[in-house]
DNA sequence: TCAAAAGTGTTGTCGATACACCCATGG
DNA sequence: CCATGGGTGTATCGACAACACTTTTGA
């Protein structure tokens, strides 16, 4: 009746190594990519799996947490294992815990994360392969769940912070930025309006460099890294 | 190469049961109390800690996860022994994990609750005392930063989401419900704004009882349950 | 010179704030 | 009748959406 948290507790304590519950670790990685009509949609990484539980399905990167390594660092060696990936954004999501998600008893830390493109690596990683983030098809264990609260917080977060920048190189038009929010929230967004508001926010820096196109050129952008350290709360990520 | 979250990995997986890495789940549990200025303070309990690690510190409720439980579960339970509480709210905050956070190795996975005051138990349970939230003791392991980023959650919500009745019992007027909201907010606000701010959110019954008290009878209200279950997402903690 | 995208100006609406004011009750 | 908190009315401000408009380029 005075059990006190991370205190021993016999009682529920594990006596069998095989009936210990497991730590593993996830991430929901998400960047852009071009479609057949030149939209910009949202894609993945998904890892098909060489061993059963659920072997031939699509899972998120991840694995065991080690016991020497914090989540957060085991979030980005994972993701480097079985992606080669290292994200530009990397936050934690949600700790899933279900009895039932997997035959064996394992809670999983996951993580979700942006990459610019030019941070996904060329050479292709066997068994990793990228998958439009509206049309999955069914994962191993509950992960299909899983991307959809991502997908949320994405949409969420994009609202009211200013993480879209993780998805794009270091300089870019305010048209490609407002293709980057157009694309996450699903609706088209008035070029005046937007260029005003992330101009106000103050989160941008402009340079003097243009892009060159077909049509006039667009001013190119910096994000300013000195904004928004404080409203993430105590807690960051630090790499 | 192609390790896959969830997938067996040899190589990090514990080879003794006492390098196993445990799972923790504890709660940060919030009420409201008026202090000897009469003014409503945010409180929580704590549990004094009867055995090493830290022996004597408080820290806050909990207990190991069972393997046969889900997270949800184990917050409710652990919550429930250590303290009597069944709380009206209860969320999963974080999982923290860092790995000389406890002496063994400890992933943490903690929930915050909001309670009515009329919701906790009138016997005081042992070792359990409850403190003004702006002004803890050092407490064992992580606890005092873990709590530190429970309160920026709730300032955080209660800005955007109406959790506030969390806090109040079924039927309550508008100054009860204001005094919550100033209480955690820390700023005095409008009382005849507060009024339609709340009243147009649609997330308030009026009710034809009045409270009546030493000046004009104000009326109460309950809350609406039907709004807000959208905006939490696609994860909600079912009881 | 024309199409198309970059970029600017203007207006209306809505919600939040500040604050003056009236209402109802116990003492 | 008066002090006090309950409750209403209203002017102002700023954020945002809508959209007309000008500018600059490649073809």
């Amino acid at each position: 009746m005075t059990q006190t948290s991370l205190s021993p507790a016999p009682s529920s304590a594990p006596t069998a190594p095989e009936e210990a519950t497991r730590v593993a670790v996830s991430t929901v990685i998400f960047t852009l990519r071009r479609d057949p009509l030149d939209d910009q949609t949202v894609v993945l990484p998904l890892v098909r799996r060489t061993r059963d539980p659920h072997e031939g399905l699509w899972a998120l990167p991840g694995g065991w947490l080690n016991p020497t390594e914090s989540l957060d660092a085991a979030a980005s060696r994972t993701l480097a294992e079985t992606t080669g990936i290292a994200p530009s954004y990397l936050e934690q999501l949600y700790a899933f815990g279900a009895v039932d998600r997997s035959p064996a008893r394992v809670v999983s830390i996951v993580y979700w994360a942006l990459v610019r493109p030019d941070e996904i690596p060329n050479d292709v990683v066997e068994n990793v392969s990228w998958f439009d983030a509206a049309e999955l098809p069914r994962l191993a264990f509950d992960h299909n769940e899983i991307v959809e609260y991502a997908l949320w917080r994405l949409r969420n977060k994009v609202g009211y912070s200013r993480i879209a920048h993780g998805l794009l190189a270091d300089a870019f038009t305010l048209a490609e930025l407002r293709e980057v929010y157009e694309s996450i929230l699903g609706r088209r967004l008035d070029p005046a309006n937007f260029r005003r508001q992330v101009e106000n926010s103050g989160t941008l820096i402009p340079t003097d460099r243009f892009r060159t196109g077909s049509h006039r050129p667009a001013r190119l952008y910096r994000y300013n890294q000195d904004v928004e350290l404080a409203d993430r709360g105590p807690l960051v990520v630090r790499h």
